[in-house]
DNA sequence: GTCTATATTCTGATAGAC
DNA sequence: GTCTATCAGAATATAGAC
């Protein structure tokens, strides 16, 4: 029997929103041209105006994409016995990262640079990558009895990742993103 | 007697460059459109193809602009009397830009992160808006008597500046950076 | 050196057939 | 729901008069 039109919609869609995800990270948000999305996901160009309607809603989508995906590192982070296992954890896999950094920048910190400086709807949605990752960094260290500088250490940490990521870019170096983790993840156990 | 063409020509193209650059800061590289650096510093859109052959050369003499920018800073860190002090002049300086940095990010890393998504040449260049500052950094904590450390403390610094300018500008929120500052400062002066 | 007018290309978006 | 064809506008860049 054939595929119903709303199937193949929903997996046209998810095509889309993979192929914006991935090449907002490579080539950047404004850079992607909705012929490249339309090419990249096997859509013809004029029928990414029926999953969308303007270019600002993908940019939407990508955003949430970036939330789901912390909220399933989460929900695997969360199974750590410890908040310090689980802090520790969340630095690892930022470090393992570390060589697409140096390509193409943090996926968060980057798009959110971007959208910041396009102005518009979407630089208001921006901080929306950084506020349920830093949400839950808190609960960390208030579990870890910091309540009273869970929010300072929290700034502490996730500046320090962003900062890392952008100079790892910047120089095209994953080593400086290694060096700043191996440190950072010292900081926390020493806490 | 009358303006020679010469000294016209270097007024106009110093207007030119300041337009860019503020104009860069606040709304960014890309979106910033020849028509608005014409307008912005009174020259005739056509014209601006005189001083500059494209617009990446523009680009380039905004980030000549930075380097600039940095070298009369760090002349006047200089004047001062220990490495701690010069350090903590640093990070003070920052501070005191956070109103700015919460609207418009770090002058040096927002446009850093557009030009590296931007692609192409001047995302090469891109680093050359940290080198000079952290090579400057490395012989403060050098000086200090940290010179194996150097490198590290100089990442550490920086990192933590660049991804709190970061977090200020996409919370919209001052407080941000001024937290991580005073922190900074501390670390500094109890090295 | 300076400026006007325009060429060229590209992009987001739409109209309408199937 | 799907797709082709195309529009309208903007942006970079150039040609050529003054």
């Amino acid at each position: 029997m054939a595929k119903d039109g709303k199937a193949a919609a929903r997996g046209k869609q998810e095509r889309l929103v993979s192929a914006a995800v991935e090449l907002a990270h490579r080539q950047g948000y404004r850079k992607t041209t909705l012929a490249d999305l339309a090419e990249a996901a096997q859509v013809p160009l004029g029928n990414v105006y029926y999953y969308f309607k303007t270019k600002d809603d993908i940019g939407e989508a990508i955003v949430q994409h970036r939330e789901s995906e912390f909220e399933a590192m989460r929900a695997h982070l969360d199974g750590l016995p410890t908040p310090k296992a689980r802090l520790v954890a969340f630095v690892d896999m930022t470090m393992r990262n570390a060589a697409t950094v140096a390509k193409h920048g943090c996926p968060m910190g980057s798009l959110c640079a971007e959208l910041l400086k396009d102005g518009g709807q979407l630089a208001e949605r921006s901080n929306a990558l950084f506020a349920k990752p830093m949400d839950w960094m808190e609960r960390q260290f208030s579990a870890l009895g910091y309540a009273d500088a869970a929010a300072d250490l929290t700034l502490q940490l996730q500046s320090s990742l962003q900062g890392a990521s952008l100079m790892t870019q910047s120089f095209r170096d994953p080593a400086l993103l290694e060096r700043e983790g191996r440190r950072l993840k010292s900081w926390i156990e020493a806490l």
